[in-house]
DNA sequence: TTTGCAGTGGGAAAAAGTGGGATATAATCC
DNA sequence: GGATTATATCCCACTTTTTCCCACTGCAAA
């Protein structure tokens, strides 16, 4: 489970520190892919494990899966953090995500985020603004 | 499980490198096909095996099963890697694919596909857009 | 202050990717 | 049949990128 936000920097060999909190459950071999709502999935080896399992079950005969294969597959990357405890990001990935050289990593739930700075700072400005709405409908829907 | 996007160069003597990453779960024996949606399919020779057996159980009673057989059989050739890790992609398959200099190289699960920089492009932009979508439909498998 | 560790930057060594030439094999023409 | 052209294969060398390792800075605890 992991919680919690941290800042750290990419620097021009596109490499990035681990938040140490996140880099135990991390382990030694985490997979990267594109996210939604442009931003990086971190997922430990074995959460993918059970990403791939999924994705392995569709037909390549669909035009839809397959798009949706594409997407999370050609998009992911098996990443390994150096002696530093660093990971390499690559350059499409980088692209991507519009990632600058302030990079935000958010933990939520099973999965790491990893976004650009100035984007998290605005999109958690939406979320924020969103959330006295959000709870006021959950209240009335007896959620809360 | 092939993973990732990597781009190399499809040289005047139409070789590629293969990325270090797929060359070695793809062995020294490997087959290359007409694929789906402009590009190519690369596979192992066990994989290829695998989507051979499937080919040969589909009725060939039907004529788009024919037609499907003939599109991925007529068009398949096997390739052996050289002393540096390239293969030579053959002209019939270069024009199908729209191949010029710049290659992508998207490991898609079980297969690796070939793609023409540019519309390799394009096609990202247009799956990209559907990400919602496919958002929903990661929540129906239950991947995310 | 000193000690230690997390985070960052940079240099050197290694490897990957690419181009080009030389050699071998095959096809064609005289 | 022999010579010539063309095609494909192999091998070497250069360039760029990646990887590994070490050093510096700053913050925090002893």
């Amino acid at each position: 489970m992991f919680i919690g936000e941290y800042g750290h920097t990419l620097d021009e060999k596109k490499r990035v520190s681990l938040p140490k909190p996140f880099a135990k459950a991390l382990g030694k071999k985490m997979v990267l892919t594109r996210g939604l709502d442009t931003c990086l999935f971190l997922f430990s080896a074995e959460a993918w494990k059970e990403v791939a399992k999924k994705l392995q079950s569709l037909s390549f005969a669909q035009a839809d899966t397959r798009g949706f294969n594409r997407f999370l597959l050609s998009g992911a990357v098996e990443v390994t953090p150096d002696g530093a405890g660093r990971i390499l990001i690559p350059d499409h990935q980088k692209e991507f995500a519009g990632l600058k050289r302030a990079v935000v990593f958010a933990g939520v739930s099973d999965r790491v985020e990893i976004w650009d700075s100035e984007q998290w700072k605005e999109y958690k400005r939406r979320i924020e603004k969103q959330a006295d709405a959000m709870a006021e409908k959950l209240g009335e829907i007896g959620a809360l």
